[in-house]
RNA sequence: GGUGGAGUGGCCGAGAGGCGAGGCAACGGCCUGCAAAGCCGUGUACACGGGUUCGAAUCCCGUCUCCACCUCCA
């Protein structure tokens, strides 16, 4: 039993070997936080939160880098645009870009390192290229530095294209450049820009180019060769191809294994800025928790395109709250459910672990644990607690692994921020409880006119009545 | 032109030679005063055309359609 992951550049699923035992370094580009982030953009997140839960399941010590690429052209075009200086406009996105995390129950990074907090690193990188012969100073005076491609056989290996096969950017700036398809390490600075965004380096004042952050950061805290490297598909060609030319062709090993998701699409299309089908996740917040926009990225696998509808949505709350009211009813019934969530010796099943070795197969994974609460439905009808606590303690581990615990402290408490506080819930129960009383007398005298009333008129206040074994219960429907 | 991916039942969404993933919806039943929840049962789907095989959604050949990357993009 070992895990399995689909390595993007070499196009197969091949065993999960840990450069060092019992440790994993993970790469994950982040943000560069030019606008609001979207739905795609917290897929990608939630799946390699997932990876490294797993990862961290199975036992190793999981390093996870996770960078903020807070300068870039976007950046300060659209911080120009809206009259703002560019660190504050990245930084507020950057704060959005965290909020959301957050709401989905994306753990924090190890660390999240910002591209301006390491020009020095940057600077050492491209002078080691520049030495190697992979790297020259723009011959106009630009002050920009090009990574030359033609130096570097390699370069392509990692989405296997052919160096002469690729169609040369049309609207690439050839100033300068020995090749079209040579790359900025370093973009000289222009009078335009403001002075903030630039700094000192051997070839001029200037600013990182958009491949190097990710290289330079990625050496910095994971050393020159690390386990995976994740992103979205779009960052293959070029970012990722540039990162990997880069590094190597510095000496660097980088990463051994590539991870790229897909796409939420929309009407068949990417989700992207550029099409302007975006779906922004604050505004989704507003109506959907958080959990249940999880569990819909989650139920599909982590490279499937993923169809976005409401509808969809909506099922996956139903799905959620299938698992969600099993545990809750579990947890009454037993009083706790404790559960270990990792590989050896803990609660999860052979099944579970088996489709999660296989690439994160977490559809897969989703369906063993509602197999569990079937079981474990049918183990509470009938009394049997042995059978009810095993089956719950699955579930709970399981979900624990996905960051879908209903009962973890990121989840608890129904809807979160549109939950009632306590003192609140407090107040509506005795009130409730008076009325469920009422309805008790009512339905003692077989008058189920006034007993329906009363649920009716709960029910209309957004109070959900259901009866059961040990008595009525409430629950606000928000909450469901 | 190069590289890669997809087409599965009413819907979402797995799987990748033989035992009908799972969820949602629907229908029938159990339980219930009713409802809700839960449980049991009901569906024979894999773009199309050939082929290989005892057996194909899964392998091979061909065709069609869609998407993505090669330019900023999770």
């Amino acid at each position: 039993m070992s895990l399995r992951l689909y390595d993007t550049s070499r196009g197969e699923v091949r065993d999960f070997e840990p450069l060092h035992p019992g440790r994993a370094g993970v790469y994950v580009c982040g943000a560069t936080p030019q606008g609001a982030p979207h739905l795609g953009h917290v897929r990608a997140q939630v799946a390699f939160d997932v990876l490294r839960r797993w990862l961290e399941a199975r036992g190793l010590a999981v390093t996870y880098v996770r960078n903020v690429t807070d300068i870039d052209d976007k950046i300060l075009t659209k911080a120009a645009e809206a009259g703002v200086e560019w660190w504050a406009h990245a930084y507020r996105f950057e704060r959005e870009f965290t909020a959301a995390y957050d709401a989905l129950g994306i753990l924090p990074a190890t660390v999240e390192p910002r591209a301006t907090g390491h020009v020095p690193e940057m600077v050492e990188l491209v002078r080691r290229l520049v030495e190697a012969g992979h790297a020259y100073a723009a011959e106009d005076g630009s002050g920009d530095v090009y990574f030359d491609v033609r130096s570097w056989p390699s370069y392509g290996e990692l989405t296997r294209q052919r160096l002469d096969d690729m169609e040369a950017a049309t609207d690439a700036d050839p100033r300068g450049k020995r090749d079209p398809r040579d790359f900025a390490l370093w973009k000289g600075a222009k009078p335009s820009e403001p002075a903030s965004a630039s700094w000192p380096t051997p070839w001029g004042r200037g600013r990182p180019g958009w491949h190097l952050e990710c290289s330079a950061m990625a050496g910095r805290y994971l050393g020159a060769e690390f386990d995976i490297h994740g992103g979205g598909l779009d960052l293959r060609f070029p970012h990722h191809e540039n990162e990997q030319a880069q590094s190597r062709a510095a000496g660097d090993g980088f990463a051994r294994y590539w991870l790229h998701n897909g796409w939420l699409t929309m009407a068949g299309e990417k989700m992207s800025k550029s099409l302007g089908n975006v779906l922004g996740v604050p505004r989704l917040l507003e109506h959907h928790r958080g959990v249940v926009l999880r569990y819909y990225l989650v139920s599909g696998h982590y490279r499937s395109h993923l169809e976005w509808s409401e509808k969809s949505l909506e099922e996956a709350a139903a799905a959620f709250s299938r698992l969600e009211g099993f545990l809750r009813r579990a947890l009454e019934r037993l009083g706790d459910v404790e559960v270990s969530a990792v590989v050896e010796g803990g609660d999860l099943g052979e099944d579970f672990v088996a489709a999660m070795d296989d690439d994160l197969a977490t559809p897969a994974a989703l369906a063993v644990l509602h197999d569990d609460a079937r079981a474990g439905n049918a183990a509470l009808a009938a009394g049997d607690d042995a059978a009810l606590r095993s089956r719950a303690a699955r579930v709970r581990a399981g979900l624990a692994v996905l960051g879908l615990d209903p009962l973890s402290a990121q989840w608890a408490g129904g809807a979160g921020a549109r939950g009632a506080s306590e003192g609140l819930r407090a107040a509506l129960d005795v009130l409730v409880v008076g009325r469920l009383e009422e309805r008790a007398r009512a339905r003692a005298e077989r008058d189920f006119a006034a007993a329906d009333a009363i649920r009716d008129g709960l029910k209309a206040a957004g109070i959900v009545i259901e009866d059961t074994g040990a008595g009525p219960k409430w629950s606000l429907e928000d909450e469901q």
